[in-house]
RNA sequence: GGGCGUAUAGCUCAGCGGUAGAGCACCUCCCUUACAAGGAGGUGGUCGGGGGUUCGAUCCCCUCUGCGCCCACCA
């Protein structure tokens, strides 16, 4: 332990401290003031020489610098750093990194619209280029690869430093000082590393296949990257016409309903479920597609369904994922059409090289699949083989969930790791280490359960973008230049990070880069979440720091939103289990979404995004995380502007009742042995049970019902305990009532200011500096046991003295008069156990309340609770 | 279509076997030397509908309905 948490921790010293209240304090300004302080004195390191046993580490999402902040993420930071404050008062040292994803499309897409460029692979590296001074967003001027990447980190840079003052403001006790970026030097060698790992394991492996394709990004994307929308179509009805065949009874025609029309050119089989009577005469027949004449077979597969459009499916090279698990299953031929760029081949392939096909097809060649629809039914109504109109229909398209338009399917070649997709033992083995995490809330667990059980391929980690973590791989070539993919050449892991663009591998020169029995760098980079699904790694020194490694993992907890389950929760979960046989966390923290007030999620496209730092400038830090602590885990919350002014009434409450308690009665004595008068005894009884109430809380997660504790206790406490008290401690006579008074309030306040430190770090570091030593958020959290032997007081003594209290009050209000005005005669009545209690505090209800003649105290054995009457002294004119 | 959650005062939410709670809003009053970006007091609900279990249900079970989210759905 520190000097200042043993200092500060010192409860029973009763040595009077030198404290210095300000006349008028405010909220204005904390936030600047102390999360400087917090910095210079780097109040939040992480103690390294810490057993892990005394460790409570932490694994943040990285947040996307290039995108922005809402509500949303300033909550659910929020939500961590309540837990890490926490764990901190309870003596653990806790890591606490932040990191940056500052990898992949959505810089390269802010670098685009910022600087008004693009990269151009094909271009040479120009040294003395300088951005556009007006980018032109529509002419966007072609840089070379190490050119955008260089505006990359710059920007990357400048956005960093914006998160950072605003995770500052916010008071997330963060330790600085283990921080990442997921584009960084560190993270380049973990992902490299990690990767080669699993190569070698077997767990990574290059395929080509059929791949979920963003034509506008010109990337492959992965399952987790999918976004269900409606889009707008229409079933077209076109005729398949039937060969001569010996059956000469059955159907000379036949008719399917398609979407997407345009893919007629590349249909590889007609399709029916094998039960279905109506076309057990065509399988094992052919027939002929219309416009094309190209012939295809009828054929059986499970898969088709019998009710759905006609009945029969046109299976396309590829449509959608239905058509690969045909083309898979049933051993098709490929007949790409749609390329990269999603135009048409610019070639007449060869399976339409005959007529009437060639000629078709000319029409077709080089055209957005859009336009290429149109074309095609065209060509469909002047062969008469569209039957009625289309008809129009939503349907649920696939799309990229950063793209705006429907994916396409392209067989590609691409990185894959395992992750249970197409292996139900390693799907299995994903399941198992989801037990082991314990969620908050509990039924997240079903979220992840339902991903895992629903995948239907492994993770496509590969993408043909620039800036991201480069694979560590190249491929020979052989005496024709071709690459022989099967034989990659790789680093040995103390030569990372590389990058195969510039390095050449061992044993090869640079001179041999693209040459006949060369090599070939791997031209793609790993996705975002490659590099993300190792951030436990990355930030715990993983093969680089194995001191800090034992000590931080397994982490104790993760925290993130819900949307993040299938991507970052479960992708880390993949590469720990490979890696360290282990599930990353011993805790999944999932945070609910900050609503629009109407419900729906704050997206920029509606307009409806609340921007953090005007509602940090209007309300304060403490006020803003006041109502994040208000969110239970796995609760969506709807934004309302006018809670944060009951967070801030709360913080600047702590302000006023701190000074009035230090300040203006000048109570400061901490000693508990001072404590004699029954109400005050009664007060710290009843702050036992809230400590306890806070800490169990806590320790389940459950930081709102910690909060609510703390915080309805000192509403009392400053209502009615101060009020009652007040006159007492004030006492210029002094004597063991106003010292028990004085202690009771200072200790209280003591207490109360150390619950509500996670939730309002700043006003209770500030009114903890005027008479406390080092910071509060180094102090032990309160315990039953530092508030002596009152602390087994029966609270309701305390209750009984409040109501008649309120009793009082709410004569004179009832009457319209002040609360000054004092009562002649004021009777309490009631159960005699709560009358006997009231009595005990005689001398302070007769002081708040102003009580000028008699106070008598009835038992009422048919009472239930208490009532007050009161007579109001007659007012002299 | 599958899964999960949710339905309590005008709003945001607690409660979860014993005839309803908080904050905000609203109404009334009070400038009481901690606090007027305050304080005091008060109005306000057949706890979504229908069944069932129970001496008793907002709370447990069944069912229906609404809302939200996740997944699947391109014929």
């Amino acid at each position: 332990m520190t000097d200042t948490q043993s200092q500060a921790t010192d409860t029973t010293s009763a040595a009077p401290r030198a404290v210095v209240v300000p006349e008028k304090p405010a909220l204005e300004g904390l936030e600047a003031t102390w999360s400087a302080r917090w910095k210079e004195q780097d109040t939040y390191a992480f103690d390294r020489t810490q057993p892990r046993e005394n460790v409570y580490s932490i694994d943040t999402p990285p947040p996307t610098v290039s995108g922005s902040l809402h509500v949303g993420h300033v909550f659910s930071y929020t939500h961590t750093d309540l837990v890490a404050r926490f764990q901190r008062m309870r003596g653990k040292s806790v890591f606490y990194p932040m990191g940056w994803d500052d990898n992949g499309l959505p810089t390269e897409r802010r670098v685009q619209n910022y600087y008004g460029v693009r990269c151009d692979p094909s271009l040479p590296y120009d040294a003395d280029f300088t951005p556009p001074e007006k980018p032109d967003p529509k002419k966007q001027v072609p840089i070379s690869r190490p050119n955008f990447i260089a505006l990359c980190e710059e920007l990357v840079q400048q956005d960093e430093q914006v998160f950072e003052a605003l995770w500052r403001t916010l008071g997330l006790s963060v330790d600085w000082k283990q921080h990442y970026t997921t584009i960084g030097a560190k993270a380049q060698t973990v992902s490299q590393r990690a990767f080669l790992r699993n190569f070698a394991r077997g767990e990574a492996y290059l395929q080509e296949a059929p791949t979920l394709w963003d034509v506008t990004f010109q990337t492959a994307v992965a399952q987790a990257e999918l976004e269900a929308r409606e889009y707008a179509g229409a079933y077209y009805r076109v005729r398949f016409h039937g060969r001569n065949h010996q059956a000469g009874e059955s159907a000379s025609e036949v008719f399917i309903e398609t979407t997407r029309p345009e893919l007629i050119p590349s249909v590889v089989a007609l399709i029916a479920h094998p039960d279905d009577e109506r076309y057990q005469p065509l399988f094992g027949t052919t027939v002929t597609s219309p416009v094309f004449g190209v012939e295809v077979p009828v054929l059986a597969h499970p898969a088709a369904e019998m009710d759905k459009g006609a009945g029969i499916a046109m299976c396309c090279t590829f449509g959608d994922l239905t058509d690969v698990q045909w083309w898979r299953e049933l051993n098709l031929p490929v007949r790409t059409l749609i390329g990269r760029d999603g135009r048409m081949a610019r070639e007449t392939p060869d399976w339409l090289a005959h007529e009437p096909a060639a000629t078709a097809y000319e029409d077709l060649k080089g055209k957005t699949a859009f336009s290429a629809r149109e074309a095609v039914v065209a060509k469909l109504r002047e062969t008469g083989d569209l039957d009625g109109d289309p008809r129009p229909t939503q349907r649920m398209t696939n799309f990229y969930e950063k793209g705006d338009k429907p994916l396409e399917i392209v067989a590609t070649r691409q990185w894959y790791i395992r992750n249970g997709g197409r292996d139900a033992d390693v799907r299995q083995e994903m399941l198992d280490r989801g037990s082991e995490i314990q969620w908050i809330p509990a039924h997240m667990k079903h979220r992840y359960d339902n991903w895992v059980g629903g995948l239907n391929g492994d993770w496509l980690i590969s993408r043909q973008r620039f800036f991201g973590i480069p694979f560590p791989v190249w491929y020979p070539l052989d005496a024709d230049g071709e690459p022989d993919y099967d034989h990659p050449l790789l680093p040995r892991e103390d030569q990372l990070p590389i990058d195969p663009s510039t390095d050449a591998p061992e044993g090869y020169t640079e001179e041999q880069r693209g040459k006949p029995n060369g090599f070939l760098g791997d031209p793609d980079v790993m996705d975002t979440w490659a590099t993300s699904s190792l951030t436990p790694q990355i930030a715990g020194g993983w093969e680089s720091d194995d001191d800090l490694w034992q000590r931080v993992f397994p982490m104790d907890l993760c925290t993130q939103a819900h949307d993040i389950i299938r991507t970052w929760l479960f992708s880390r979960v993949v590469r720990a289990d490979f890696e360290n046989h282990a599930a990353p966390w011993s805790h999944a923290l999932v945070s609910g979404f900050i609503l629009d007030p109407d419900r729906k999620k704050m997206s920029k496209s509606k307009g409806n995004v609340v921007v953090p730092t005007d509602i940090l400038d209007k309300y304060g830090a403490d006020a803003v995380r006041w109502r994040a602590a208000m969110a239970r885990p796995g609760l969506d919350s709807p934004f309302d502007e006018t809670q944060m002014k009951v967070g801030r009434r709360l913080a600047m409450k702590v302000l006023n009742a701190s000074k009035f308690v230090l300040g203006g009665v000048g109570a400061t004595s901490v000693n508990p042995f001072e404590v004699s008068e029954p109400v005050d005894c009664a007060l710290l009884g009843k702050l036992a049970d809230v400590v306890t109430k806070a800490t169990d809380a806590f320790e389940a997660y459950d930081y709102t019902t910690a909060l609510e504790a703390a915080e309805k206790f000192f509403w009392e406490f400053c209502d009615d305990y101060l009020e009652l008290v007040k006159e007492r401690a004030y006492d210029e006579e002094g004597g063991a009532a106003t010292v028990s008074a004085r202690a009771a309030l200072a200790i209280a306040l003591d207490v109360q200011l150390r619950l509500l430190a996670p939730f309002l770090p700043y006003v209770t570091e500030e009114v903890w500096s005027w008479w406390q030593e080092g910071s509060i958020h180094h102090a032990t959290w309160p315990t039953v046991t530092e508030l002596g032997s009152a602390a087994a007081t029966d609270p309701t003594t305390l209750d009984a003295v409040s109501a008649a209290l309120i009793g009082i009050r709410g004569a004179k209000s009832n009457a319209k008069v002040s609360m000054r005005a004092e009562l002649s005669r004021v009777e309490i009545s009631g159960p005699e156990a709560l009358v006997r209690a009231a009595e005990q505090a005689e001398g302070d209800l007769r002081k708040t309340g102003r009580i000028t003649g008699e106070l008598v105290f009835r038992v009422d054995a048919g009472a239930s609770e208490l009532s007050v009457t009161a007579e109001l002294a007659p007012v002299e004119e």
